[in-house]
Parts: structure tokens; sequence; C-alpha cells
DNA sequence: TAGTATTTTGACCGGTTGGTAAAGATTGCA
DNA sequence: TGCAATCTTTACCAACCGGTCAAAATACTA
């Protein structure tokens, strides 16, 4: 009998380790080549067993990606529902960056699988991206205009702001090798991470001008 | 015979139309489904001609890529070129920003395109990478270098200054998607663009934290 | 307008890909 | 231990994909 009719709850060890191991081997296929440009066969071997085996716990190429990002994209979320409409403005926000720099050194294939998902159109995710995500958004850009309008922040457009720390934090998982091509020589390991959340932090509250005089 | 043996000069007037209606095709095909995800076929048709008679004019798949990329580089790295070590460094700054926003409006594909290969691990262009690109962007750190000592920008990592203007603009060109879910309706065409260089120019002056006393 | 060079096409090929069928191996349990 | 359910493998298929070939159609030029 095929294996897990999706809502029977997961029965056999193997059935949970095989599951587990598949999911692992694909999101270090799809996020290195694409969805697209992976093969089946690349994802099985990955994960150590044969395409025909990995075909018997997912039913297609498509459903392991289905199960993937579904997923990923509660993770993904964490760091915004952090935001903490009580703590102080400019904490939180550099909260966030820390949160968000932190996943972009430990789960940069979940970020290039999002971000390929999203460059290819979202074809995938867009009732969750009009949805939970939009819904968050907006909830946080509320917290924000509070703070804005008790004079604790900057007015500025808080969409935007929220756009822009995404951008900064993902775009070192993201662009990575982009990253390590223009700053060279990698004989500082992962310096890149601090050096980054050190410049965010600094550009996230003060800005570029320079302070008191000369 | 085959058509332009690479260093011939273009020849005839149908030759360089079928090109250049080829090159404009397969920007639109890779830049929408990555270059491994999309087929020469899909190519062809969207150029309006036969795989065969495409086929005529590149070599392969791989050389149309090739071409593309060549191109692209160049208009790529145009407004990194234009920051004046001369002018007002945050107006040169805000200059820069505003030719990148302006680019990630016009020019969607394009970046979506470089977003595409830079995700894959950059195959293509990684010696582009670290020669040119990584040239450029040392030289303008260093301007920005003398300006933080001059005492009229605040000090920062200028390489991680450069990269969180790259993310914050081309974000716009590479989530669009997802801004736009975000934003929901689109009533206002393209009015996020110039939300977006508003926002910035204030966070790339000022930072966050509120003007004036309460 | 004849003839040559260029352009276009249809038919085809070998390799790959997503997915299936069915039989064999293994596991868990009475 | 025996047996059914679960798991794995071998062999296979049809569709697709990048690319070739040779012949037909078109464009250029003397």
């Amino acid at each position: 009998m095929r294996a897990r009719a999706a809502n029977t709850q997961r029965r056999t060890r193997i059935q949970q380790e095989n599951e587990d191991r598949i999911l692992e081997a694909a999101l270090e296929v799809f996020s290195a080549r694409g969805f697209r440009g992976s093969t089946i066969d690349q994802v099985a071997k990955a994960a150590g067993m044969s395409k025909p085996n990995l075909l018997y716990y997912f039913r297609s190429k498509d459903a392991i990606h289905h199960r993937l990002i579904e997923r990923l994209l509660d993770t993904w979320l964490d760091p915004l529902r952090g935001l903490d409409p009580d703590g102080d403005p400019i904490a939180e926000i550099h909260g966030y960056i820390r949160r968000k720099i932190e996943m972009a050194r430990e789960l940069p294939r979940e970020s290039r699988l999002f971000a390929n998902e999203i460059l290819q159109g979202a074809p995938r995710i867009m009732d969750e991206l009009q949805g939970q995500l939009k819904k968050l958004v907006d909830e946080k850009a509320a917290v924000i205009r509070i703070w804005q309008n008790q004079g604790k922040l900057a007015k500025c457009d808080p969409w935007h702001l929220i756009f822009s720390i995404w951008a900064t934090t993902q775009h070192y998982a993201d662009f990575d090798v982009q990253v390590r091509a223009v700053l060279g020589d990698p004989r500082y390991g992962e310096q890149r991470f601090d050096d980054a959340a050190r410049f965010l932090e600094l550009l996230f509250s003060d800005g570029l001008r320079p302070r008191v005089g000369k």
C-alpha cells in the first residue's frame, strides 16, 4: 500500500526517518540548482536511496517541493513575529535584524530556496504571500507607525522599512558567492556576518550622516 | 557556412536583427524561469522562430546565455562607476541609490537574470566577480574611506555599505512579486519605486532615530 | 535574371527525465 | 516461527530536451 495517505498519522520509524532524509536532501539540491534545474535522481542520490524508493515516499517531485516550502514559511516568519510592540523601537529593530542575519548564516539553503521561488514568480506560494505574510507585515507595520507617532522613531514608510531589512539580511545568504568574491580572501571565515550585523545596526539607527562636529 | 565566426564583423541585416530578437527573447525566458528551467524551444518560440533556426545563430543554449551575461555586466556596473569622488558624499550615495532604483524599475529582467546566476553559485561569471566587479568595488570603497576620514560621512564598513545598497535596490526587481503581494492592491501602479527611493534616501542619511527633541 | 550565399525548415537522434509496474527483500507482530 | 504489511530494487516507458543534418526557400549580387 502507498505510504502516508496525507492525512493519516505518520506510521513507522523508517517512514519518518526516510521522509526527513529526503527533505534534507531536497533542500540541499533544490536550493543549489533551483527546482526546475534539479532532478529526482539527484535528490535520491543525496538522500542515499534509489529514485523509485524516493517516489514511494513522495508522490512526485512537486510534492517534495510543496512540503519543503510549507515547512519553511513558518520558520521564515518567526523573526518578524518576535518584534515586540512594548519594547524599545530601535532595540526591537536591531533585534529583528540580528535574528535575520543569524538566519542567513545558519539557514542559507532555506533562504536560497525561498529566493528561487520568489524570483520565479512564486507560483506555488502566492496564496501564502497574500495571506499569512501580508497579514503579519501589515500588523507589524502598524506597530511601527505607532512608534513613529509617539516620536520614538523617525517617520518613514514602515513597509519599505521591513523590505529593507529583508533585503539587506537575506542578501548575505542569497548572494553569498558574490559577497565572498568581492570581499576576497576568506581568511576570516564567517567574519562577514558579524561585520554585516555591525554595519546594519549603525545604518538602521543613525544612518550615514556623521555625528558631532568634525 | 556557419554565421558569424565570433570575431568576424556582423554581416547581414537579417543576422543583426535575429540575434537581437533571440537575445531579447532569451532574456525574457531565462529571467522568468532560470537558465536550467528554460528550453531552447521556449526561447525560439518567444523570438518567433524555429529551434534549428535559432541554433543557426547561436551555437548552443550556453552560447546565448553567455552573450546575455556578457552584455549585462557592463550595464550593471555603470551606476557604481558614476560615484564621483569629488561630489558631496551623501548626495553621491543618494544619486547612486536613485540610479539603482531606476534600474530595478526599468530593467527588472536583467536584475533577475543576474540574481538567478548568483543564486546558483555564479558558475559562469565567477571570474568577472573576482576581477572586474571586485576591482571596481574596492576602488569605490577607498573613495568612501576617504570621505569618512574627512569627517564627511559616518564611519562604517564601505563594502557592506555598498552591499546594502545593492540589496535594498535590487530587491524591488528580484522580489517584485513579494513586494506587490505585501503592498496589496496595485492601484498606484509603479508608486512603490518612488516610495522606495524616498525611504532609502532617508535611511541612507539620517537613519531611523527621530530628529529633534520629542 | 541567373547563380550563389544565406536563411529557414522538417525530420531525426541519443541522452535524460519524471514516473510506473511488479517482483523481491525486510520488518514487525501474533 | 509464520505471515502480512512495509520497504526496496530492477527493468522499463513515454515525453522531452539539446543538438544535427540535409534539403528547401529566400535574399543578395553580378
